[in-house]
DNA sequence: GAAAAATTGCGATTTATTTGCATTTTGTTT
DNA sequence: AAACAAAATGCAAATAAATCGCAATTTTTC
């Protein structure tokens, strides 16, 4: 993998997210730095570093993909008011359990939980 | 809600499937018998049918959607081999699990597997 | 520093799904 | 059963996310 600042500038940009961002809302905080960077390039890079295992891509439902730079085992959950994305880490593994009752062999899986996070709760409280 | 002709058939080819069609392989499917339907009209049904929870939209990560009619709780698993879905069912609720370890109100989740079915599995063992 | 390899930016394309709107069909009311 | 309102349809166009072709540029290799 050749070195280009676009590259760097990307992964960088990832690596201090905190939200679980788009490709998109990754393009335009980095835009901002280098205003000549296209999205095709954001996505490339971002789709380049998840097959090399150094990010992950989250595939949502129905929604713009999310790029998570936390590789520990964890899933999410979209929170219908505000948007955000939370992690979570069930106390068992999930791949294994899966196996067990399908008979099938997993490579991996997708879970993402809708609901509504604790701090809208309280804010809306219904 | 009206009674029409493609609402008829739309459920019927649903309800009748197998294999967790998409939208289009059901308007495939339905176009024999009524070649002049639209596939909007397939979309639209299949979403009034799913809010109304006579069916389930099944949201495949970067794929088109499938429909289920099976309504009890259960998941699924696409095989990358062959392409199919398959039905499984986890022996605890895991809304529940994951509302405890996040902290979060679960609405729904949406969990999909990906692997090799054991029809594939046997086939080209690897 | 030249040649090869990889990456970029741009615009166009793809794919799944939704939408606007005029027309048709269905249900309702008498 | 005619008349009217409400809902659904078909079509084409729009949308949105992501990918792709390709010429130009940049990076690495020798």
């Amino acid at each position: 993998m050749i070195r280009t600042k676009q590259r760097e500038l990307i992964k960088n940009a990832i690596m201090k997210s905190n939200t679980h961002p788009t490709a998109d809302e990754l393009f335009q905080k980095i835009r901002i730095q280098l205003p000549t960077i296209s999205l095709a390039t954001v996505y490339r890079n971002l789709n380049m570093l998840a097959s090399d295992g150094i990010i992950r891509k989250i595939e949502m439902p129905d929604m713009p993909d999310r790029f998570d730079w936390r590789m520990t085992v964890h899933d999410h959950l979209y929170c219908e008011k505000c948007g955000k994305v939370f992690d979570f880490t069930l106390s068992n593994a999930l791949d294994k359990q899966i196996e067990e009752v399908s008979g099938m062999q997993v490579k991996q899986y997708n879970l993402i939980a809708k609901g509504v996070c604790s701090d809208c709760m309280k804010s809306y409280k219904n």
